[in-house]
DNA sequence: CGCGTACATAGCC
DNA sequence: GGCTATGTACGCG
């Protein structure tokens, strides 16, 4: 059994939980619950500037791996959509040639929703889903913090 | 191991 | 407005 460390960063609408194992990220998740805030490390920090708007980017460590195309979808979205964009899964499908609805799996498969920006890939129609309909809070809660909407 | 189904869509009829 | 295409993962036999 693998021995997770669990991190927490709480905000307005709720908690990200932060599971880290021997000093890389190998999971995030969204609750909408109130955790008290627990660790003080390079996850947390960052994290919280972020939800502060005082960061961009992530620069820790991550470990994620659900298949080939997956990862590029993820290395795509990273590479051609900076914060405060947003791009549609037509699009993103179009730059790691993949399908639309690859894509929107890809994003369901993700294990790092803030770390991957999923947050910035919408329908064209729809703001689509996010981690379920539990975390679509989040997703109007990042987009409107980036300036998105 | 092979087949059928579900997905956070897009595009055509 | 409704149906189909296209790729992957997952469940079942």
């Amino acid at each position: 059994m693998q021995k997770f460390d669990l991190s927490i960063v709480s905000c307005e609408i709720g908690s990200v939980l932060i599971f880290t194992k021997n000093g890389i990220c190998e999971k995030i998740e969204l609750s909408n619950d109130l955790y008290a805030p627990s660790g003080e490390n390079i996850f947390t920090a960052q994290i919280s500037e972020y939800l502060s708007g005082k960061r961009r980017e992530f620069d820790f460590p991550v470990r994620y791996s659900s298949g080939p195309v997956f990862e590029k979808i993820w290395e795509s979205l990273k590479e051609n959509v900076p914060y405060g964009k947003i791009i549609t899964y037509g699009e993103l499908a179009k730059i790691c040639n993949a399908n639309p609805r690859v894509v929107g799996y890809a994003m369901a498969m993700n294990r790092l929703p803030l770390y991957i920006p999923c947050h910035r890939v919408v329908g064209k129609n729809s703001l689509g889903g996010f981690n379920g309909k539990n975390g679509l809070k989040w997703k109007e809660y990042l987009l409107r913090l980036e300036g998105s909407i």
